[in-house]
Formats: C-alpha cells, sequence, structure tokens
DNA sequence: GCTGGCACTCGATTGTAACGAGTGCCAGCC
DNA sequence: GGCTGGCACTCGTTACAATCGAGTGCCAGC
C-alpha cells in the first residue's frame, strides 16, 4: 500500500522521532542514508503520508510528527525482533545466570530487569494458578473460629485463604479437615480442585465445605493474578508533563486495566498495541510490547513494556522477546 | 525563640504558601485575621524572618517561601494532631468498617486508603515477623532436592523458604522433618526459632537442619519487611518538573531506604521529616510523616505519608495518627 | 513602635522585529 | 513524467525593549 519510497521516508521520520522527540524535516530525512532524493521531493511524499495519516504536523511550517498509524506501520515493517545491543544482552545473560530460588522473588526481578534493559516500565504477570497441580493442603487455626487454608502448588506458589467458620473448631477437628482435604485435592490442579465435591465423611465436614467454597470462589473471581511492575521512575522519566505521568501512574496502580490489557493482546495475536490502540484513554500517549513466556511448552504468563508512543520499539521487541525466553526457561528447567 | 507576632506571620506565610504554591507577600499576610498590623510592620517581621533562615526569597521583589526551618517551626507549633475533615473521616471509619480477611491485602488497602485521604503516596510497613509466634509448620517436596519450608504465623502471614537440599529426599523424610520441626518451633516466636538448635533424633536430619539454617540466615538479613506503597500517581501530580518525580519514584523503588528512613524516625521520637531532615538527597523536596500502629498494645509496625515540602501538615498528620490508630485497633481486635 | 509613603527591583507580560526551519507550489530540466 | 531548484510564505522561536505590578527596604512622622 505503500510504495517502496515512502515507506523508507516514513521509516526514517519515525526513527528520528523517536531519537530527538522533535519534529522531522524535509531536510533531515533527504540527508539519511538509503533516500536519494532532494528535500523538495520529500516534501511531496510527506504531504502524501500526512494525508494518509501516517503523519502529522503540529502546525503549519513545523516538521512532521508520526501517528499512531505512522509507528504501526513502521512496527509491522520491522519483521523479526531483532537483537540486544552487546551489553544488554549481557546483563540478561547475568541475570539468569545467578537468579534462583522463589519464582515470586524471581518474577520480581525480572520486572526489575526488564525495565532498566528498555528504561521504561515492566510488567510481569505470573503464572495463573489454575493449572498448577496441588502439591499440599493444611489448615491452620488463628483463633476459635478463623482458620487459615494453606495450599501448596507444584510450582512454589503459596495460596493462603481465611476461612470464617460458623461454630468453633478445636485442633482435632482442623487435623481431620488436613487429612481430608489433602486426600481430596493433593495432585489435582487448582481448577479441579475448585469443582471438587467430597464425598463419605468429608462432606460433613464444615471446615472442608469452607475451604472447597473459599477455593470456587476464587477461581471465580479468577482476575487476581500475580503481577510485577517495575520501573515505573524510567517511565516518569520519559514523558514531559507531569499530568501524563501522574494519569499513566494511575492505571498502573489499577494492575487488572493493564492486565487484562496484555491479556487481550496475546488472544488477539499482538505483541504491540500502539496509542490508542490500547483502547484506554489516559494511555493514548503510551505503547504496549508484550511476549507470553512458556514453561514445559505451555504459555504461562506475560511480560510487558510501557514506554510512550514514541518508544524505541525494535529495543523493546528484542528485550521481551529475549527476557521471554529465557525466563520460560528458566522456569522449565525448574 | 520567636515573638508571638513572628510566629503568627510566619505561621501565616507557611499555610498560605501551602495553598496556592505561590510565593507570598507581605499585603497577603496583613490582610490575614490574627495579624493586625501594616504590610509595613510586616515586610520588617519577613525581613527578620528571612535572616533567621525561616523564609528566603526567590529573587528580590518576590513574596516569601517557607524553608525546611520554616516549616519545622509551623509544625513544631502545631500541637494535638487535630481533627479530620468529615468527609475524610467518613472515608476512613467506612473503611475499617468494612476491613476484614488477610493482613497483608488489608495492609494493602490501607495504604491506598491513606494515598486517597491525603491526596499523596501512602507507605505502610507490616508487623515484622520476628515477634510472631508460629502456628505451623511444613516442608512440602517441589523436587527431589528442592523442597519449600511453609511457616505460618499467627497473624496469619506466611514465610516461605526454599530448600536446597544436598542429597535426595524422599516423602517420608519430608514428613518426619515436618513433625520435627513442628515439634520445635510450633508455639515459639521467629526470633526464638531462629536460635534452635535441633536434639535428639532430629539433630541428624539434613532437612531440619537446612531449615532452621535458613531461618536463622533469614533473621540476619533481617531488612525485608512487608511494605505496601500506594498513590504514587497522587505524589506524581503534587509536583511540577518530571525530573523530580522520576527521582522520588526512584526512592521508593527501592523500598529498604523509606523503610529505614521511617524507622530511624520513629526511633528518633519523631513524626515528621521535612526536606534534607530526611538525609535523602532526591527527597530534598519532600516531606515524611508517619506514625507507629499498635497491636495488642505493642508497637509493631509504622504508616507514612510521603508529600512535597508544601504538603498539608494538619491533614497528613490527622490522617496519620487517625488511620495509625484505627488499623492498631482493627489488628488488636483481631 | 507602628505606619504611610516612596523609590526601587525585578519577574512577568506585552509588543515588535528578525530569524530560520519548515512548508507548498511551480517552472524547468533530464 | 518525475525529480529538482527556487521562491514565496507560514509560523514558532528568539531577542529586545517597554510596561506593569507585586513585591521589597527604608525613612520620616505620628
Amino acid at each position: 500500500m505503500l510504495d517502496d519510497r515512502k515507506a523508507n521516508i516514513l521509516k526514517a521520520v519515525v526513527e528520528e522521532y523517536i531519537e530527538t522527540a522533535q519534529p522531522v524535516g524535509s531536510s533531515h530525512v533527504a540527508r539519511k542514508p538509503g533516500v536519494n532524493v532532494s528535500s523538495a521531493t520529500v516534501r511531496n511524499e510527506l504531504a502524501a503520508l500526512e494525508n494518509d495519516g501516517y503523519l502529522v504536523q503540529p502546525h503549519t511550517s513545523a516538521g512532521r510528527i508520526p501517528t499512531d498509524k505512522g509507528y504501526r506501520f513502521f512496527v509491522d515493517s520491522l519483521g523479526a525482533p531483532g537483537q540486544l545491543s552487546a551489553p544488554d544482552a549481557q546483563q540478561v545473560r547475568q541475570f539468569f545466570a545467578r537468579a534462583h530460588g522463589e519464582l515470586e522473588q524471581m518474577l520480581r526481578d525480572t520486572s526489575l530487569l526488564l525495565s532498566r534493559v528498555t528504561d521504561y516500565a515492566a510488567v510481569v504477570v505470573g503464572p495463573p494458578h489454575e493449572q498448577s497441580t496441588i502439591r499440599a493442603v493444611q489448615v491452620v487455626g488463628l483463633t476459635s473460629r478463623v482458620a487459615l487454608l494453606v495450599v501448596v502448588l507444584s510450582n512454589g506458589v503459596i495460596e493462603k485463604h481465611t476461612l470464617e467458620l460458623d461454630e468453633d473448631v478445636d485442633d482435632a477437628a482442623l487435623s481431620a479437615a488436613t487429612a481430608r482435604l489433602s486426600a481430596l485435592l493433593v495432585g489435582a490442579t487448582m481448577r479441579a480442585a475448585a469443582v471438587t465435591e467430597p464425598q463419605g465423611p468429608a462432606a460433613n465436614d464444615p471446615v472442608v465445605g469452607a475451604a472447597l467454597a473459599e477455593l470456587r470462589a476464587d477461581q471465580e473471581s479468577a482476575g487476581v493474578d500475580d503481577v510485577y511492575i517495575g520501573g515505573t521512575s524510567s517511565l516518569a522519566a520519559a514523558f514531559d508533563a507531569v499530568t501524563q505521568v501522574s494519569d499513566v501512574l494511575r492505571i498502573l496502580e489499577q494492575q487488572f486495566v493493564v492486565v487484562s490489557l496484555m491479556r487481550e493482546m496475546l488472544d488477539r495475536g499482538l505483541n504491540v498495541a500502539i496509542g490508542t490502540e490500547t483502547g484506554i484513554v489516559p494511555l493514548a500517549e503510551c505503547s504496549v510490547v508484550v511476549a507470553p513466556y512458556y514453561a514445559e511448552g505451555e504459555a504461562v504468563g506475560t511480560i510487558g513494556v510501557l514506554g510512550p508512543t514514541r518508544m524505541n520499539y525494535p529495543q523493546a521487541l528484542a528485550a521481551v522477546a529475549v527476557v521471554g525466553r529465557r525466563l520460560g526457561d528458566r522456569l522449565t528447567e525448574g
């Protein structure tokens, strides 16, 4: 739809604007290698590109700025993810060489890594619990009518739920409930656990009933995944108006908004959402780059980068791809 | 050290500056009720106050702005914490009427409440684990050489530690270790647990050894408390330069910095740190207001508000005091 | 000791002019 | 026919001067 020359010119404008944050004029573009025409010709092409909605002028007699559509074309024409710069790649490699220990801590650290590499905010969404299998279950009494249901999952994640009971329960009853729940649930997935119906004596155990009800409720509400956000200070530095910063931070505080955005993007097979494409008004000046990560061959989570629309897409795409892959490897190997 | 009139004038300047963020001139001060002198007299006093370091002029022929010392005098002369506005008090009351459930969730929500009430960032530091008693202990195998130590504390908090073992361990060994650890640790405080030495057969159980070593190591590193930060978007909106916002966010990302600041403040009996008093260079334009909260009569944690030096101190102090007290009540009553 | 008055300072606002980076368009050249 | 050099034009930015006004410090007088 765009001939070669227009595409090259558009690409040049986007690249320069990403670098300088200043409107790009025809002479700058003409000077670029790969564009071997005069500035006058470039001007004609720029006018055409503006007409087609790829560029805008802040005012007459100013250079051009890419629109969301312009960025979109640029991103789509990038092709394969590309490589990280040597020092960045080094940093990622070192991180995963040292990384060890608990899942949560690793995901938290991953969000810091990703934000340091890209200089934008990073979002890491942990594996949903529903696919994990249950390794252990225990009910612990806190007060006479409040107990804590502790569920240990195979990936090392712990879920806990407070159970508010209708009647006093002693330690013996809790031990019995623990045994019954273990028999019912250990080895099952969380999803299966949520639809488990107790049988035999367990069916009449009020603690077992409360525990299963709690798991069912949790499954239905679904939305609350583990999410780790890092690098908000870098994100702030990428804008120039504090109201913009404040608006974006407000969105990030409502984690479910950004999580559902990321999930929806992956469902639609997108890895970049640009400006208004996000569908979130306060993010009109932001872009999001996401990638899934795989453990044991299955997509289990999402990582993403949130920056200004004039973000460094090639670098962000490369970073998200590399970090996602390494994270998956790390989780698969255990 | 300041006579009545100077104190009143200083107070008037601080109040107006907090409200308007504009340098305050003598005529504005003279117009205030409680200052029944002419603007000329006010000017003389302002000059004296500036000489004493309570105020500064951004430039000649501009009004005055309070220095950190000026704010300090203002805060010190406030006396008792004062009351929250009716709607704010209402909001706090409603929150704690509805609040229930897990400690972590409550603390997280409390940080949101405090930031909504004050319109600044809020920091809530959870009770340190060392004073809590252990309710249950369990060791769960994840892989043949990796196990998870799960410790349930009396306040409903769960600690988990991965144990990397030197040799393969089967389920029976883990059960045995769980039983031995339970016998040793249940009922003890975390602090006591960290110095527990196994005896009898437990002394030779490698899993027990690894678990205790892990608890000991955790105790020594100490610093990592639970901390919940909310309202960064409101904080951002309170500044006018994006670099300031970015700097402050960077500090907040290093949670231990702000946690140790808050702890140190309470140790020194301060509840307000103004500007450079914080001792943290990037927070030179910020103030911190803190309050401890008490559960069962003992100080167990800290809540705080972080805003610009020109924050609304009376409101912040009141909010922190009220929310801290209510939170403590909530935790005490269970 | 307070106050009204006055000269003064200096940032902010306004107006004007020059600059220059950019544009659109057109005539001419290959 | 398409590219290009040239040209008139636009308009934000910069520079500079003038004016305004909110503020000051100081002093004489009540």
